[in-house]
DNA sequence: CCCTTTTTCGTCGTCTCGACGATAACCTCT
DNA sequence: AGAGGTTATCGTCGAGACGACGAAAAAGGG
């Protein structure tokens, strides 16, 4: 090993969830240089004698104070540039987590300043380091996504109701969907969803069925989004 | 930098190819232990100051002989578990590439005995290294994308006809496709292919119109294949 | 000239989707 | 209690895409 370039690698992590109708990324605010005081996605060194899902774990339930990651994890891809860190060459692998929205505080042990941000408010340039283009690339992974996977119950609470998957694709996609024909699709696709036997309580309107996440891995037909 | 574990890391490249109505794998016996003797992926160490999508490039155009990958090659996913390359701990970059049947016969420079191997002859255990894993999911990576973007015809020379076409979703899907509708379908897609306004001589029955690759980079609607 | 092969164009029933109407089942306010 | 508002759920209809298949066009080989 001794005749081979040294890389370092890290481990980054865009987390997404919908709440309050819009989409939100987790960012936190850098204590060291370099990019000191700016935002920056979640993430930090692989351990030596660690797995890179591990390490992707390991730093989500970090940041995100959780014991157990509800939602989804998968890579989205690695990003190491030459110059994409002034401390040398690091190598880093990223990760896209969609998420239910969290009750619980975001506070993580090493993360003393971290926010939900809404992916609105983002403006080319505000993330330190390739981060920028890491979150352009999760973003529309997700969307893609959603399109032919049941992803979006992974941004949902065990039990949630059409309307709620509903606005996760609206809110992901910027769109408006039929409320009639969504509730078609959704209970029409073999596997997307099973009926929880329950039903809501208490809220406007007449109460709504429960579901959960159904075995189905892929959406067959897929949901298009509506073009333009 | 010195407080940092070290990683060595490669980039490593599952190279598919339709020749004779099979879909082939591209493989190097390795010279070198561990392993050595062993068939393996394409790949080798990223030089410190090399980017990652150049260290893809520069392999596969030291692997195939070739000046210009005519192809399509994309990053397939990330590899890095402590115990897979017993040297010590190497994460590997994988790389998807769909290269056209290649008139040129296969020998790099380092590559002293290569081969074109269809992947139906592949046994698990045959591989060092993860590479079964890494040949698994590169190939459910192919089988995906062929139903959503207009990617088959990177198997394909730069002018081809539907036939040629239909013959790339039948090797690499493992299915028979109806002609008519496959023509439909194809003709139909706005931007999938574009007429070069000849067509072919000397061929066993009616001459076929020749194509080119369209401008569309998604398929709307995609293509399904059947299921089961 | 007939047969085979392959390409290309049509047809028809089925399925899905988008647009929308209509009804059901709750809430709140008076 | 009843009226009105809100949301969920079920139906209907036409347009478009798809699978299964027939048929014509355009070549080569006997």
């Amino acid at each position: 090993m001794t005749d081979y370039p040294p890389f370092a690698v890290t481990v980054d992590l865009v987390v997404l969830t919908v709440r309050a109708d819009e989409l939100h990324l987790l960012l936190v605010r850098r204590g060291i240089p370099p990019d000191r005081g700016r935002w920056a996605l979640p993430g930090g060194f692989v351990g030596i004698d660690e797995d890179l899902p591990d390490a992707a774990v390991r730093e989500l339930t970090e940041e995100t104070g959780l014991p157990e990651p509800a939602g989804h994890l998968e890579q989205l891809g690695t990003y190491g540039r030459p110059d994409r860190d002034p401390r040398g060459r690091v190598v880093t692998v990223a990760w896209l987590a969609l998420l239910p929205d969290l009750p619980t505080p975001v506070a993580g042990s090493d993360a003393a300043s971290a926010a939900w941000v809404p992916v609105t408010r983002l403006t080319p340039g505000q993330l330190a380091f390739d981060h920028d283009r890491i979150v352009a690339d999760g973003l529309e992974r997700a969307r893609a996504k959603l399109e032919y996977t049941p992803l979006a119950s992974a941004f949902c609470p065990p039990e949630f109701t059409v309307a709620q998957l509903r606005a996760v694709y609206e809110t992901v996609w910027g769109t408006r969907l039929d409320p009639r024909n969504f509730h078609r699709k959704v209970t029409g696709t073999p596997g997307f969803v099973s009926p929880a036997g329950r039903a809501t309580e208490g809220d406007r309107g007449r109460p709504a069925q429960l579901f959960r996440r159904g075995p189905a891995t892929r959406l067959h037909p897929p949901m298009l989004r509506p073009e333009s």
